[in-house]
DNA sequence: ACCTGAACACCGTTCAAGT
DNA sequence: ACCTGAACACCGTTCAAGT
């Protein structure tokens, strides 16, 4: 919703400084109110007020509410993309396009709130467009065109944010602070289907015992690996892990 | 992050009352916001106001703002809903959930503010239950295990989330209010991709042009194809669009 | 059964004034 | 160059009081 904003270089000023006070401090501090109770919970105030300053303070550094979360969420994926540097990546190219998904859905799992940011600026330089560089350049190797490789990137950047929204929907505030089982609230959802009709729902009543206690990465990867599958068909390779396997 | 609500079944309560005074006519009025204007739009005071009312009266109806919005995606549900059933729905059962997803897609680009919210209360009996329904049913034709068809729905949702989340992200509000083309907007990406450094990002070099002008529905299908023949591959089907032809 | 609107407890953002 | 905090213009939600 909010046009590309200007990102004023990270000042790097002077040397010494208020150890407080830097655009690293008040990172810092909202990454870490964001771990602790999510997007909602991180207000320029509370904020402040975790740096013993006032709230005009704050907006020396950030432009605004929006410009704070977004350079949270680049901070953030510094480390990401690091994880995802450190290996060679000479392998089969989409098995190193699914480990980088998966490092990135470890993230997601982590900081529930970097929610369908993580991919939101990659219209100027920065982590996003870094990560969004790294993932691709694995579809260089493939026989492809380039849209069908624009195409592909975003299919597997899409599996990994579709999957945060269901993270960052899940957990109703009674089971993040523990009063109630994440068993007992998917459980929730089993019970209220095994009572509709069957005949008006045969999928659901189909479906209610693999879905009750189902695993978020289970069900990540398996959608991955349908995006991936569909890849190496369009690729001309040969299917990988979800596939049909022909005879023995 | 909110605990699935207690929906209160709509009261069909007495034949007359102030017509401007109904869940429906609050539904309408907050569809009506949302459709103007997009999510952040609506608030209670504002939609109160619309209705000639105060903010009390909206409470009365509705529990929160969240109950509120959620109503407003299940009321407009019903009619894509419709749309869906109509279709016999006899065909080969990737074709129709292809074509299910479609429909879904395009009633997000007409309301972005669905966004990812049309399949979050699928807990209780509500339109996004009978789509969820819908969607799999497909799948019981297919020679697939109740897992993997759980896995199958959700990754086919989750093509027309990450697409809805795209979607809701786009335009800033100088495009929406026609002071800047889209074609304009998008070129300012190709514009900064342009100028970066082929060496460091020869990826982005590659699809530059591709990006450029590219179309979102066309996007979307390309994600939903690679999906839809990873499944294909799963269940032993041939491929569908998309999958590489082999020979003449 | 339904409506009213003041009151409460929050927000993000701005800005004159400080050092 | 960086900080302060009051002030402004909003919010969602509650609730005693009305009809």
């Amino acid at each position: 919703m909010t046009p590309p904003r200007q990102r004023p270089a990270d000042r790097p000023s002077r040397e010494r400084r208020r150890a407080s006070h830097s655009i690293e401090a008040v990172l810092g501090a909202a990454v870490e109110l964001l771990d602790e109770s999510g997007e909602p919970a991180l207000t320029i105030r509370g904020l402040a007020g975790r740096l013993g300053t006032g709230v005009g303070s704050v907006y020396w550094y950030v432009s605004g509410r929006e410009d704070l979360l977004d350079r949270a969420v680049d901070h953030v994926l510094g480390g990401v993309l690091a994880e995802i540097e450190r290996h060679p990546g000479t392998g089969d190219p989409v098995d190193e396009l699914r480990r980088m998904a998966v490092t990135l859905f470890d993230a997601v799992v982590d900081r529930p709130w970097l929610g369908s940011r993580f991919m939101r600026n990659i219209d100027t330089e920065g982590n996003s467009l870094r990560l969004y560089e790294e993932l691709g350049r694995q579809l260089l190797r493939l026989d492809l065109t380039p849209l069908q490789r624009f195409h592909a990137v975003t299919a597997v950047v899409g599996v990994v944010v579709s999957s945060a929204a269901d993270l960052g929907q899940e957990p109703p505030q009674a089971v993040v602070d523990g009063l109630v089982e994440r068993e007992e609230y998917l459980g929730r959802y089993a019970t209220n289907w095994r009572a509709l009709d069957p005949g008006e729902y045969p999928f659901l009543h189909d479906i209610v015992d693999a879905f009750d206690g189902h695993d978020d990465k289970q069900q990540f990867l398996a959608a991955l690996d349908l995006t991936l599958n569909g890849l190496r068909l369009q690729a001309g390779q040969r299917p990988g892990p979800g596939a049909r396997t022909e005879g023995p």
